[in-house]
DNA sequence: CATGAATGAGTGTTCATTCAT
DNA sequence: CATGAATGAACACTCATTCAT
C-alpha cells in the first residue's frame, strides 16, 4: 500500500539530523531512522544511495543552516562582533554534538570507515571546504571589525587560529559548565594572540 | 604453527594500538586485529577478556609512556621549557592518532558505546583522569618556569588553556604541515594569554 | 530466491519443532535451523526475537494443540475414557520427543541455561502451568466418569498419579515396543491404585 | 614443572560427578572441571580421551556406587523390604541430580550429541544395560520377599513397573516436598498393582 | 606425565542493503 | 514511489582439543 508523502525527504534529513547529533554514527540504524521517520527502511533508499550518504547529506544541510544563521547575525549586529560570534556559534554546536564532533573527525582525517572506502568517501566529503571556507571568512571578517586591523584571510596562523577555536567551542563547551566565562575566555585567548600578534 | 610465541602479549598490545590508532574502535574487529597479529582469535581472549578491555589496556599503557617521556625530558631540560614540552608531545601525540582521539572524546564525554553501557565503562576509563592531573600538573610547572610567573593550578582559565592545547597539538598537526609553525604558533597562544593574563 | 515465502512462519516453527524433538536445546543452532528451512539466518529474527523465544514458542504452540486435541477428544467419546486418554496421549507425546522431554524438565527444574538468567527464562515459561492445571483437570474428569468416583482434584496423591502418569506414557512408549501393552499397564496401574485408594 | 599427583584420577572422578551432579552437560567446561581439580586442562586428557568419555565414565562409576549401597542394605534389612529400597534410591538419587536425568535422558534415547556421532556413544554406553540389569534382579528379589509371591523376572510387566518406578523416585522427589508421603505413594502404587496382578 | 597457551570452528545476534510486491 | 521480508556477511565471544615445553 504504498503511499505518497509529502516532504519526505526533508522529514528524513530532520530526523537524521536529530539521530546522528545525539548518537555516533555506528550507533544509527537504518531501521531506526525509517521507524522514527515513520517510513519503511526500503524508503530511505530512494532518497538517499546509502548509510554513509545519509550522514554526509544531514551534516552537509546542517551545516549550511549554521552558515546562514551565522551570516545573518553578523550583518545585523552593530559591535561585540566577536563575542556575538563566539555566542551563536557555540549555542549552534551545543544543538549538535555528534555532528560538530563529526566536523572535528573530518579535520583530524578520520572517518568511521574502512581503509578502501575512505579514498572515495573522502571525495565525497569534500565539499565542506567550501562551507567551512565561508565560514572562515566570516570569522576574518569579524576579526577585522572587532580589533580595526588590516588581516590578510591567508595568513597561515590566522587560519590555524580558526581552526583551533572552532574545535576548542565545543571542547570548552562539554568540559567547563560556566558558558560565559568559556567565551570569555576565548576571547581572551583570541584577542591577546591577534592584538600581539598583528597589531604593530 | 609455533605453539608458543615469544612476546605475544607485547606483540598483541603493539598491533592493536597500530589499529585502534588509525581506525575508531568500532571499525577494529577482534579478527583484523588476530589476522594482524598473525594469531587465532581465541588467543587474544588468554591475555584480554574482551575487546574494551584489550582497547582501555593498549590506552593506558600507551599514555603511561607517554607521561613518563614527558617527565623525564622536564627533568633534564635547562631551558626552553614550553617549546619542549610542545615539541615532545605533539611527538607523541602524532604516533598514536585515534588513541588521541580517544582521550579527546573522553574529554567529550562521548564514547562509541551504548548508553546503559557507558556508566561501568566510563568507571573503567576513569583512571586516565589521575594521568591526565598528572600531565597537567608538568604542563603548569612549565608555564611557571618558561614565564617566571606564580601560577595557581586550581585557576580554571589555566585548565582550560590546558584542555585547549592538548587537543590542539593533534589537531594542527593533523592539518598543518610545518611543523615547527605549529610549535610556534601554540608557544605565541599560551605566551600572549598566559603573559597577559597572568603578568601584572 | 523468492522475496515473500508463504507460509514462513509457519514452517519455520514445524522445523524449528522437529529439530527441538529430536535435538536438546543447545544442539540446536539457529543456522541449522535456517538451513533446514532453507532461509537465511537473520530471517529467523523477524519472527522470534531470539533463540530462547523462538524455542518457547514452539514448546507453547504445540502443547497448545495437545490440550485442544486431548479436550475434544474427551468431549466426544461415550466410554472407555481412560483408555482413550491414554492412547491419545501416548500418541501426541510419541510426535513429540524432545519437547515432552523439555516438559519433563521442567518438572524437573532442569533448564540447560545458565544459573543467572534461569529465574528469568523461568518466568518466561510459567505459562504451561496453566496449560499443565488444564490437562490435569482433564485427567481428574476422566478418571471420575471412569471409575465412578467422587474425587477432589487437590488430592495431592491424585496430582502424584498424574506426575507420574503423564511422565511415563513416553518412558514406557520408548522402552516398550508393544503399544497396546504399554496402555494396558498404565490403566492398571492407574485403576488398582485408584480403586484401592478411593473406592471405599 | 610437571608434578605428580596421588590417585589424581580419583579426584578427576569425585570432581566431576559434583559438577556433572548439579549442571547439564553444556555447562559444564572441561576448563571448569581442571580449575576445580586444580589441574591443567591437558591432564585431563591423559585419563579421558574427551569430554563425553569423562562423563560416561563419572555415569558409569556412580551407579555402581549405587548398585552396591543398594545390595549391601538389602542383604541386611530383614524387614519392610520394599520400602527401604525406596527410601535408599530416592536418597541416591537425590545426591546426583543431573546424573539421574542422564539415565532418564538414556531411558528415552536421548543423548545430548549431534546425530552423526550418536550411533558410536551409543555403544559406548551400553554398558549401564549390565548394571540396570542388575538393579532390577534386587529389585524384583525385594517385591518377592515382600509380598510373598512367586515373580518372574521376564514378566515385561515387572520390568514396566521397575522402569517407571526408576524414574517416579527422582520426579516425585523434585516436585512434592513431603518425601516420606512420596514413598508412600509409591509403595501404594506398586503394591496395589502387584498384589491385584500377581496374587492369584 | 603435567602444563596451559594456541587453535579455530562454532555460537547467537545485528544490520545495511536488496527487490518482489 | 513505498513496502518490509529476506539476505548473509560480519561481529564478539566460547570452548573442546592439541602439542611444544
Amino acid at each position: 500500500m504504498p503511499k505518497i508523502i509529502e516532504n519526505l525527504e526533508e522529514e528524513i534529513a530532520q530526523t537524521a539530523l536529530e539521530l546522528f547529533r545525539d548518537n555516533p554514527y555506528q550507533n544509527v540504524s537504518m531501521r531506526k531512522i525509517a521507524s522514527e521517520v515513520g517510513i519503511a527502511v526500503g524508503t530511505l533508499y530512494n532518497y538517499y544511495p546509502n548509510k554513509w550518504e545519509l550522514y554526509i547529506g544531514v551534516f552537509e544541510e546542517s551545516w549550511r543552516e549554521t552558515y546562514q544563521v551565522l551570516k545573518k547575525s553578523c550583518q545585523q549586529s552593530e559591535q561585540n562582533y566577536l563575542q556575538g560570534y563566539l555566542e551563536l556559534i557555540t549555542e549552534e554546536m551545543a544543538a549538535k554534538k555528534s555532528i560538530v564532533r563529526e566536523l572535528f573527525r573530518y579535520i583530524m582525517n578520520d572517518l568511521e570507515i574502512g581503509e578502501e572506502e575512505q579514498k572515495q568517501k573522502f571525495n565525497r566529503i569534500r565539499f565542506p571546504k567550501v562551507l567551512i571556507n565561508q565560514i572562515y571568512e566570516l570569522f576574518v571578517n569579524i576579526l577585522k571589525k572587532e580589533f580595526e586591523l588590516e588581516l590578510n584571510k591567508d595568513d597561515s596562523n590566522l587560519y590555524r587560529l580558526f581552526t583551533m577555536i572552532q574545535t576548542d567551542i565545543p571542547l570548552l563547551d562539554q568540559n567547563f559548565a560556566d558558558k560565559s566565562d568559556n567565551i570569555q575566555f576565548l576571547y581572551q585567548i583570541i584577542s591577546s594572540y591577534v592584538v600581539k600578534k598583528f597589531n604593530n
